[in-house]
DNA sequence: TTCCAATGGTCTCACTATGAGACCACGTCT
DNA sequence: AGACGTGGTCTCATAGTGAGACCATTGGAA
């Protein structure tokens, strides 16, 4: 296991930082790497929820208000405006009375699903191990004694 | 190519709504499902720059600050505990004059870059469908006519 | 009949997270 | 002697966020 699992590891870190330099070359324009803006969206809390909450099916928005419950009304309007100017969603607007909306996945939504999979998946294996390595590091915080162990000790 | 995308598409896409379906039973605790924990820390706007950049090789304060432009000192300093307690990175102080810090991946952190790297890529493949999506959907802005597409036409 | 809920949003207000930059203590280089 | 680099922390102004009021309409309950 190890094998193969550390030679694939390998690969994605040397693509990674491949990536990387090859972003960091030239002046940088901030906006000039346009995987940054990428991933700010897909950073944001609420949209990978969104989507993977449309994954199962199309979604209304009160669907969607109850499916990720804690999430304003604001911040949910804002969320899906945003996933859709990006072309991952599709809005469609029903003439009933009152009118309803559906949003969908559309094909590139879709396509999303695959490597933000990968990123779920990760984050359920690994969960434990970070909880434990949140516990160890607050135990750790040097509370009780006068000892700053961040600052500079001169 | 279809059949096999299509297939893996399905399957990411099946497993994910299952997972979400798993989450959103018995009561919403918000913080119940620890995937949001772990997904909010990816999805923090300079974590995952952070690790990326690390995963070339360790990087001291100052190094990731210049590999990382656009970050405070103090959101980089925020940043780099937070990664630290959840044991995806490892800080080393040396007793140099002045004392010099390093940041490296733990095998966790390490163990990311996969995931990630899936997300990057990703990101790289279809930065061009989001860029032409954004550009339709700013061009139908309803900015000429006093048109109101959104809020409900009664 | 009248009142309340639900539809999908928008708007305002308060709070919180963020970025910019000063400051620190030390040592080295000019 | 004065400026700079080390890795941070601290304050302050501004940006982003959440809570909740409000809107117009219609259907159902009281």
């Amino acid at each position: 296991m190890t094998g193969l699992l550390a030679g694939n590891r390998q690969q994605a870190r040397q693509r990674l930082a491949e990536r990387f330099r090859v972003w960091s070359e030239g002046e940088f324009d901030a906006a000039r790497c346009p995987v940054r803006g990428v991933l700010d969206r897909l950073g944001d809390k609420w949209t990978t929820l969104i989507v993977i909450a449309l994954a199962q099916r199309p979604h209304r928005f009160g669907e969607v208000r109850r499916a990720v419950p804690d999430i304003s009304k604001r911040m949910l309007t804002q969320s899906l405006r945003d996933l859709e100017r990006d072309g991952l969603i599709e809005r469609r607007v029903f003439p009933t009375k009152p009118p309803s909306v559906e949003y969908r996945l559309t094909e590139l939504g879709e396509s999303l699903l695959e490597p933000l999979h990968a990123l779920v998946n990760w984050a359920e294996h690994n969960q434990e191990r970070i909880a434990a390595a949140r516990g160890v590091f607050d135990a750790a915080l040097p509370v009780a004694f006068g000892v700053e162990t961040r600052a500079l000790p001169a």
